[in-house]
RNA sequence: GGCCCGUUCGUCUAAGGGCUAGGACACCACCCUUUCACGGUGGUGAUACGAGUUCGAAUCUCGUACGGGCUACCA
């Protein structure tokens, strides 16, 4: 049996969004499962739209997901190079056989005679004509020049592109693993460029050859490149590759508020789409990655897998091996998911409350660390975030939930206190602080208990005086339990923010 | 316009001819909690429409409507 090859091939001109991401990760799981290969191939045949720095951008993408694949212009396997751009000759090669054989042919028209063609040939029924079995009589091309006349063109190095030759007539069935098959009629798709006048190749050429020359058992991508299948099944079959051809799959699109989701959506309504911070080569704008909003990876993946597959029983939350043991290609849904941003940090709050506190510690502190907060014990840090921890959606919420242990309040919500603050409630926290003295085990239950006595003893109710604590400690009213505060601050800090609280107050 | 794909609560989805169409997010109410959350209990809410096949259709077929994608020397 073949061992199974998946393949994955960003191109290098915008950021990594949330579609291509999950493309990869359904590629991966399934490479996983089967003991695979994950290779990873570059798309920078465009150069007029390349992105310096993209490549590295999607490597570190990848990484931050747990996704790194197997073969890659980074990690070279025996099937190299991995950048098309690398490759150009071989795609040569195969573009001319093609034209030798009949099935592609060479075309000379210039983007502005093509500009008049589509002029030309537009009506109000056909409003996008394309180069077809139609017109492709009608242009300069190998099929209607003389053998001399191409010869002529080609020997002066006259700028050309290679087409392929679209019969007429025929019908292409596709079986794709999660629609079935599909059947297209062959006259409808247009004469596309396989060989592009700079002598780069186009997608749909790259795309059969390097599966073919990589063995590439299994070619999963999104739903957008359903209607050029056709041509790439042609291809297949033209190169006399036929028996070699891999398994295809065609994802369902994600889709944002208003059609496929993009980079639009992300500055429009104020969610990610990319998975890192990603900034706009044209406009400079900095588009925040799901990474910075605050976001772990493993709640990334799984609301990514989730959006077009679910295992059949009511489970959401899954870790990436259970993913990869029970993701199941022929479950992948085949209409289109729409975005939800919300569901999304609901997920990543389930992972956040199910992290272990020490694999939280490191992000933790960054994220103190970036708002001026330094921590060096890492004790009390364990200690704050077992606290807080169900409490945060992002992990950018350990801030706000976290930051009063570190600084004591410079003010105090006084509206919340003042009120109802009273001769005998300043005499009992003076009094609470000798009993704090007293206290020997610093645990928030003793704290409590003792607390609770000294109200009784002076016939106040401790209810009453656990709003004006928590104000002492926190300067508001937040927080986790006003106890637990206290004892994670510790004595001595205790007992100096109660004493300063009590100047506020008056 | 043509071609292709799709359509179950607002959103993600389960149910592959047979209980009252199930779950999750969001929303609402109550409980817990003298902060805010977490948590718990409950609630509102869907098979696009029309035919056909069948004892029986969300499920199969056809048509219509709607949505999306493609229609580049971009991927």
């Amino acid at each position: 049996m073949k061992k199974v090859r998946v393949r994955f091939a960003p191109s290098p001109t915008g950021g990594l969004h949330l579609g291509g991401i999950r493309t990869v990760l359904y590629n991966y799981l399934f490479a996983r499962q089967h003991n695979g290969d994950f290779v990873l191939r570059i798309e920078d045949t465009d150069q007029s739209r390349y992105v310096p720095g993209a490549e590295e951008y999607i490597f570190d993408c990848l990484k931050w997901c747990g996704l790194e694949p197997d073969e890659s212009p980074l990690h070279e396997g025996g099937y190299g190079p991995y950048r098309q751009s690398e490759r150009k000759e071989l795609y040569k090669k195969y573009a001319e056989q093609l034209v030798k054989d009949g099935f592609a042919y060479y075309a000379f028209d210039t983007p502005e005679e093509l500009e008049v063609m589509r002029h030309n040939f537009k009506t109000g029924t056909n409003p996008s004509p394309q180069y077809d079995h139609n017109i492709r009589m009608k242009m300069r091309n190998s099929l209607t020049l003389t053998d001399d006349e191409v010869r002529k063109l080609v020997n002066e190095n006259t700028k050309h592109v290679i087409r392929i030759k679209m019969l007429e007539g025929e019908t292409v069935i596709l079986k794709d693993m999660i629609r079935g098959e599909i059947h297209f009629d062959t006259g409808i798709v247009d004469d596309k460029v396989l060989l592009k006048a700079d002598g780069m190749p186009t997608y749909h050429l790259a795309v059969v050859v390097d599966d073919y020359l990589m063995k590439i058992t299994h070619a999963f991508r999104g739903e957008e490149w359903l209607p050029s299948a056709p041509v790439h099944l042609l291809l297949w079959k033209y190169l006399g590759w036929e028996k070699d051809m891999p398994e295809w799959a065609h994802l369902p699109l994600i889709l944002g508020p208003n059609g496929k989701l993009s980079k639009r959506d992300a500055l429009k309504y104020g969610f990610p789409v990319f998975a890192m911070n990603w900034i706009d080569p044209k406009t400079g704008e900095l588009i925040e990655g799901f990474r910075e909003k605050g976001f772990l990876p493993e709640a990334f993946i799984n609301f990514l897998a989730l959006l077009g597959w679910n295992d059949g029983t009511e489970q959401e939350i899954f870790t990436k091996e259970e993913l990869k043991q029970k993701f199941l290609m022929e479950r992948v849904h085949s209409g289109g998911a729409k975005f939800d941003y919300e569901k999304a940090k609901w997920f990543n709050h389930e992972w956040i409350k199910k992290s272990e506190v020490r694999s939280l510690r490191f992000e933790v502190s960054s994220i103190l660390k970036n708002k001026g907060i330094n921590v060096t014990d890492e004790n009390h840090l364990d200690k704050i975030i077992a606290l807080v921890k169900d409490r945060c959606t992002l992990l950018t919420d350990f801030y706000d939930q976290s930051y009063f242990f570190f600084n004591a309040p410079e003010q105090y919500d006084l509206n919340a206190v003042k009120p109802k603050w009273t001769g005998g409630k300043k005499r009992f926290f003076e009094s609470f602080i000798e009993e704090i003295k007293a206290i020997d085990i610093w645990e928030s239950a003793f704290i409590e208990d003792g607390f609770k006595k000294l109200a009784m003893m002076q016939d106040i109710k401790a209810g009453e005086l656990q709003l004006p604590f928590r104000v002492m400690l926190v300067g508001g009213k937040f927080g986790p339990p006003v106890f637990d505060i206290a004892a994670v601050l510790g004595k001595q800090e205790t007992i100096q923010r109660i004493q300063k609280a009590l100047t506020a107050f008056d």
